[in-house]
DNA sequence: ATCATTGCAAATGATTTGCATTCGC
DNA sequence: GCGAATGCAAATCATTTGCAATGAT
């Protein structure tokens, strides 16, 4: 198991702070944040980032297969530090953005290219309802 | 089977040329195209129309449900006035967008809502992957 | 020392909005 | 005639870019 610097020496990329700022926060969370979410998150601890740098750091990790974007219909992307292709399930009511574990469904990409005889590459499922905690609450 | 302007004024949308050319022309193409793809498409019919009567139009034919928008992660929205929840197929090299057979795939909807216990409405499958003609072109 | 990365400010590009004019009903 | 729809121009907002200063190797 490589540490995150050695995970980007690999790939080439020079160990900055805000590179391992970056990519340590998005291992250690759930929530699949956005550009701008990352960034007020690390506003206390690394004030003198700036958004672009955000943004061309997530750049390079997605190039690099560390980080995968992801696109739930949002005006913005959202990124996961797992870069598996597995589905996800969003909460219309709370936007909360949940992942699938990758063999919940079955092979779909077999049977896709089966019928469409496309080189497949990777897949992008998103579902969409209400979770059981906003079906409990009242709106 | 009710005419575009009976569709429209089912759901109290004022009949206009702009509506009707944009509708008429989404459902019969399947290249499922952009604001911009739209408004070229247009101009020569209707050369007075605004790019931003497109944008209008098209949030009130996706507000009334008689369009989807899509969104196959480029950088603008794609329309499709077949409003069936069914999977698209992209091809990354030609950036064509086709369509999946809603039954093409098992019903994933069950599955997954057993698995979450989410309330589901609806949800986006996008598959990447090399077209057949594309993989017979030299690139 | 070299060359990539940072951070600021300015640019971009898709989409939205304000508002006076026009048109559907 | 009334109120909604159009078309223009200006505004917005996520993201990108240019560039001088800084930092990693």
């Amino acid at each position: 198991m490589l540490s995150t610097a050695g995970l980007l020496r690999e790939r080439h990329l020079k160990v900055t702070p805000q590179r391992l700022a970056i990519f340590h926060m998005l291992s250690h969370t759930n929530i699949h944040p956005s550009a701008e979410m990352i960034y007020n998150s690390l506003r206390e601890t690394h004030p003198t980032m700036s958004l672009a740098t955000v943004y061309k750091t997530l750049d390079a990790l997605v190039k690099a297969e560390l980080v995968q974007q992801i696109n739930v219909g949002e005006d913005s992307f959202r990124y996961d530090a797992n870069i598996t292709s597995h589905p996800h399930i969003i909460c219309t009511c709370c936007h909360q953005v949940f992942d699938l574990e990758e063999d919940a469904l079955p092979n779909l990409k077999a049977l896709v290219s089966e019928k469409t005889h496309f080189k497949l590459s990777h897949e992008q499922l998103y579902f969409y309802g209400v979770c059981p905690d906003c079906q409990g609450s009242v709106h």
